[in-house]
DNA sequence: AGTCGAGGCCCGCGGGCCTCGACTGTAAACGCGA
């Protein structure tokens, strides 16, 4: 088992958070000192505050920014008023953020409720919830599904409703974790406690899709900045597979000698194959996926965050709950679904501040595979054997007993299930499956035909958005900042493409001649950024900027994901993102403001 | 959508080539058997 961490120091550091007239009463530097911290940064506190002031909070903070900090000090603080329930997506996340929480002298007691615990734990850590020691229970979504969990909940009385990792909501809740889907549900039935969502990758529609599955009320929206300059972004084309996998085996051995470093593939295979590989090439390496048994993910885990491996070479199951400052390199064999997800898993380099070689080798043959897992077809003869199923059942059967009579694998009958819950069909509620409306099954099947349309359709946009991504000549910082609907300067200087002088890059920094001095409110700052900054110039009199809401004739309402020289990036609920041309967009009034 | 391994075929006994089809990611929870 890990030890544990503290993400902020104890000694030390003036205590920036000042007690502000006109808001809460609570006396926040005491608390502060009380639960042992030394000092809050930019926007923890006003979270903080939001949400003892009984405010919802989306707080969208890098790793390593102190989201945890925000729930323990509201939990804290809320601690007379109720329990801190605190959903969290993996249970070793969950024993960590005990840990953590426990490290914290004025905090109050943590329990974990998962299905690790034997049923003796289970009964003492229940004991402790319901005798009012323990004032913050960490679990998983799966466990709010249970009648007798949530029951227990709310007989105890819940004042802080803890969302971590919240766009799992939005990339996991619609078909592969359902119960996520349902956490709006939860909150509602137990009277809507403050809510705090947190989460380190939120480009706008998945802030848009935690808001809204979560049902926040009024909430404050807390976005920290998402450049990482430190993080040097690469491309690399290739044409076979087999020359992809030889220039990847070469680059990681020649990066490792900077550090330890990530290598992300694809499966569970390449990740066997290219341990080995990498092995054989002289490096300390370890394969790490899903489906390993618990203790052998746990030992590499250990190993990498002691320094005895170069390099983990994983799926994307390798990730959250990463505690490590040092990583010099990510490199990945493969493109991953989204951008979010590429963010998101290059974000774990570099953390320490130092630099950090980012490096993505790209074959068009790969997005194939991609492809395939985004994509979702109901199959009419289960989903129709599931519909009957339901409409002949007297009281609403479980999981289970639905596979068995329809004669379904549990995860062909998870699959069918996820469209109907999502088609308003059906609904699952403390394990028991019922039918919200009484509909044929043929009509059943259109109602889910057309929710897995959508799916696909967002699915196939996010990665057409992660291969533009890769295809771009342009700026890859920029690509990526304007994703998450931030303005950055032309010339980033910490990518292959401005490295090369590259695309518009060149034309940009060609017109401009060198040393000039950026407009004002032009160019960000920085010691290498003197090309005038054309996203802030052109949004002076930019109708659609990045960010707003807006309603297509056709396409319904949307969100401005970004805004380029010539053309606008939306994400449309229906169709996901979808590059607009400007010049079209005002000749034909495409988009009104909503 | 794309890859890879199994198995068949050819020609002639060791290996190359082709076709077909299985498989491809992410977690928690639960029940069963050892």
């Amino acid at each position: 088992m890990r030890l544990p961490r503290l993400r902020f120091g104890r000694h030390g550091g003036r205590l920036t958070a000042m007690h502000r007239p006109g808001t809460s009463q609570i006396d926040l530097p005491a608390l502060v000192r009380k639960a042992g911290f030394s000092e809050l940064r930019a926007g923890q506190e006003e979270a903080v505050r939001a949400a003892i002031d009984g405010r919802d909070v989306l707080a969208v903070m890098p790793t390593g920014h102190g989201k945890s900090a925000i729930y323990q000090l509201a939990a804290t603080a809320l601690s007379d008023r109720g329990l801190a329930v605190v959903v969290s997506p993996l249970i070793a996340l969950q024993w960590d953020q005990l840990r953590q929480l426990e490290e914290l002298p004025g905090a109050p007691e943590g329990r974990v409720i998962n299905s690790d615990l034997s049923d003796a734990d289970e009964a003492d850590a229940w004991a402790a919830i319901e005798g009012g020691e323990t004032g913050v229970v960490f679990l998983a979504p799966e466990q709010l599904a249970k009648d007798e969990v949530f029951e227990r909940l709310e007989r105890r009385g819940v004042a802080l409703f803890v969302v971590d990792e919240a766009h799992c909501v939005s990339s996991w809740g619609h078909d592969f974790r359902p119960d996520y889907l349902h956490l709006g549900d939860v909150i509602e039935r137990l009277g809507h406690p403050v809510v705090v969502a947190l989460t380190a990758t939120g480009s706008a529609p998945v802030r848009d899709d935690v808001e809204a599955v979560l049902a926040l009320r009024d909430p404050l929206v807390l976005v920290t900045g998402f450049d990482r300059p430190n993080l040097h972004l690469a491309v690399l084309r290739h044409e076979q597979e087999s020359e992809k996998e030889a220039a990847v085996i070469v680059q990681v051995v020649a990066l490792s000698a900077d550090g330890q470093g990530l290598l992300y593939v694809a499966t569970r295979r390449d990740t066997e194959q290219l341990a080995e590989r990498l092995e054989a090439a002289g490096l300390r390496a370890a394969p790490f996926h899903g489906s390993m048994a618990a203790r052998r993910k746990e030992a590499v885990y250990e190993a990498f965050q002691a320094g005895e491996l170069d390099v983990v070479v994983a799926t994307s199951a390798f990730g959250m709950g990463i505690d490590k400052a040092d990583i010099r390199f990510v490199v990945h064999a493969a493109i991953t679904e989204s951008a979010d997800d590429y963010y998101q898993e290059i974000g774990r380099g570099g953390r320490d501040g130092d630099a950090s070689t980012i490096v993505l080798h790209y074959r068009e043959e790969d997005l194939g595979l991609r492809r395939y897992f985004t994509s979702s077809k109901p199959n009419r003869e289960k989903l129709t054997k599931v519909v009957k199923a339901l409409r002949a059942a007297k009281t609403a059967p479980d999981a289970r007993t639905l596979a068995q009579k329809t004669g379904l694998s549990t995860r062909a009958l998870r699959g069918q299930l996820d469209l109907l819950t999502e088609a308003g069909v059906a609904r699952e509620e403390g394990g028991a499956v019922r039918l919200v409306r009484q509909l044929t099954p043929a009509k059943a099947y259109a109602a889910a035909e057309e929710v897995a349309e959508r799916r696909t359709r967002i699915g196939v946009s996010r990665l057409e958005m992660v291969r533009q991504y890769a295809e771009t000549l342009d700026c890859r910082r920029q690509f990526l900042l304007g994703y998450f609907g931030q303005e950055a300067p032309d010339f980033c200087g910490g990518c292959d493409n401005c490295d090369e002088g590259r695309g518009r890059t060149r034309a940009k920094l060609a017109a401009v001649p060198a040393g000039k001095a950026a407009e004002p409110g032009g160019s960000a700052s920085g010691a290498d950024s003197d090309a005038p900054n054309d996203a802030s110039v052109a949004t002076a009199d930019e109708p659609w900027a990045a960010g707003s809401t807006v309603d297509h004739e056709r396409f319904g309402s949307g969100t401005v994901v970004s805004v380029d020289d010539d053309r606008l990036t939306v994400f449309f609920e229906s169709e996901g993102y979808t590059v607009l041309s400007k010049q079209i967009v005002a000749e034909q009034g495409l988009l009104r403001a909503s």
